[in-house]
DNA sequence: AATACTGATTGCATTTTGCAATCGGTTGCA
DNA sequence: TGCAACCGATTGCAAAATGCAATCAGTATT
């Protein structure tokens, strides 16, 4: 944790935190796609984000209080990564940013449904979802008994949109 | 206008856009500080940017589509910085961004009066704000009479903190 | 014993960043 | 008419970050 700061202002630090090409990233694969192994987040990456890069994020995020690492009992030498409360409540930040991303840039239609789904959703799913990973993460009593998490909603809004345009593709082909 | 992308996801073209130390400043200065010239940029900026920085990131900013830049009729060489439309709606964003800031990093108190009282007036007072940028940047007409602008009431607050915080130096001294 | 998978680390070339000095032109003032 | 101050940048250069490929030692599977 770097203790010298160009500046005390709010937007700054959190620009200190997660200005950067990869550490929203990282986290949006934790949080969106439930990875929590380092080689989920290598692989599984979409950008293809490079091991070296990722090794040292995750030691930043966790030097910053986002995540911390646990041993996996199931295997002596697989990590498990975990979401802080800190990142979690960056749930609205990224609904946000996905909202917003949605208007302003060439998303691609299957990877921007989540984003739209989360911003119709509003703040009550953006709160079922913190409730899930709070429970994922760190072990809290889940509030409602979750028929369908909010995570497997949005996973399968996208794959049905992607079963859709794959269907579009043939039948105009 | 970079077009090739890492992905399709709202939040990676949202991160490549302001993805860096460095923009988010720059346009943080503009909305909220109402810094509209080159020079007020960069010696303005709080955090010392450099000015082959901001020379680059007015540039990308322009071609991004976020920034337009007009000469100023008073001064031959001046050039007047503008927000578009696609800038203007980053306040909520950083508004979410301001408020988490708030919470989990060691912000100064008289730089997160600003991020507290835009917390607290929550999406009406961003409309109002974003209404008078529309009105300040782009000459749309203004809907409210604006007794007093809500980038003056946040300056004010700052300056009201500045004040008592040197008072009670002074006293507790 | 062999193979594949775990979370990384290393070396190295390329790119980006940050700092300091400076540029040519404009303006205001003496 | 000179001249300093100011305008939006640009240049040169060192340092840091990034990205890629190869590799590591320990662990599980077969």
């Amino acid at each position: 944790m770097s203790l010298d700061h160009r500046s005390g202002c709010p937007i700054n630090l959190s620009l200190e935190v997660f200005g950067d090409r990869w550490s929203l990233i990282v986290l949006r694969d934790m949080i969106f796609g439930g990875r929590r192994h380092f080689r989920e987040l290598l692989n599984g990456s979409m950008e293809g984000i490079a091991s070296n890069i990722l090794a040292d994020r995750l030691k930043r995020l966790m030097e910053l209080g986002m995540l911390t690492k646990a041993d996996d009992p199931s295997h002596k030498q697989k990590a498990i990564y975990s979401l802080t409360e800190m990142a979690i409540t960056l749930v609205p930040i990224l609904a946000h940013l996905g909202a917003w991303g949605r208007v302003w840039l060439p998303v691609s239609e299957e990877l921007s449904i989540r984003a739209e789904l989360l911003e119709k959703g509003g703040p009550p799913m953006w709160d079922k979802f913190m409730d899930e990973l709070r429970h994922e993460h760190l072990g809290m009593p889940l509030d409602t008994p979750a028929d369908a998490t909010v995570r497997a909603t949005l996973q399968a809004a996208y794959e049905a949109v992607v079963a859709s345009k794959a269907l579009g593709a043939s039948t105009t082909a």
